[in-house]
DNA sequence: GATGAAACTCTGTATTC
DNA sequence: GAATACAGAGTTTCATC
């Protein structure tokens, strides 16, 4: 029988697996099998426990926004008075598919956003919709900084 | 001769096709090619096309910070009074790994960051660092609402 | 965890529409 | 610009040690 969600203790192979398979998704199973000095075999038997796990959620490919036509990207700051605006929130993020991301955070019911867009009539779009659910603040990002993966300590 | 880097006009199959590479970054060039109605060869040049644009700008695996041991994740805003912290930032940043993203925003020159962490411990020694660059505010992030690739319009 | 053989996938080239 | 086809190299899969 295969175990599908036990949590294991990971070692410096499942680390190093890790981040390289962050660095590089399409790695093959044979360039991760050298970077952690493992066999093909052992080395899909680790990967496919890891995705099993879910502590590897997905794979995907990396679009850059501005390249796509998007050339604002805003964070949008909305705070909601009463407790559950989740469906109202679900239903715009839906709506609009430019919220790329969106947290639920402490301080005043708030909500962060992050918003591609093509140019500000666009963005301005979005954000009457999200202010009819609640208060917002609009900041444009002059510059992603940093876009990390997940450190594996 | 190859064309590097000429911006072209993206039809709906190049649409069809970074939406595919976005929801599976492992699918092989037939899956892709069955999804998109076209040969292997043709999704093989569409793709290499789209890469070598820099429209595709990398494939990542995702890993869940929770499932390797980060049960917190928190939203840090940073002040900085003068002009240019860059040097200052990018030094925090490399020396924390769990600072997984930074957006550099208009309003008060701020630096938003999302930082991953243990515990609240692991957090106070990161934003503590922050905080000797400039005036911090810092949120915990009760549920991640929402993560979605890049639209394709 | 490693090995090896069979099945599948990728890449490049050539041909045709 | 796209389809088809072919071949060699590389990759994945699975049974077996």
């Amino acid at each position: 029988m295969t175990n599908g969600g036990a949590l294991k203790e990971l070692d410096e192979t499942d680390h190093a697996l890790l981040e390289a398979v962050q660095r590089d998704g399409r790695a093959t199973l044979s360039d991760l099998a050298v970077e952690i000095r493992l066999s093909v075999s052992a080395t899909r038997a680790r990967l496919r426990a890891l995705e099993e796990q879910r502590i590897i959620t997905a794979y995907a490919a990396h679009v850059d926004p501005e390249a796509v036509g998007y050339a604002l990207r805003a964070v949008v700051r909305m705070k909601v008075n009463g407790p559950l605006f989740d469906a109202e929130v679900a239903t715009v993020l839906e709506r609009h598919p430019q919220i790329v991301r969106c947290l639920r955070v402490t301080g005043e019911s708030c909500y962060m956003m992050e918003i591609v867009a093509t140019g500000l009539r666009d963005l301005e779009e979005i954000t009457d919709d999200l202010a009819q659910i609640g208060p917002i603040s609009t900041d444009l990002v002059y510059e992603v900084v940093a876009d990390k993966p997940t450190p594996v300590p």
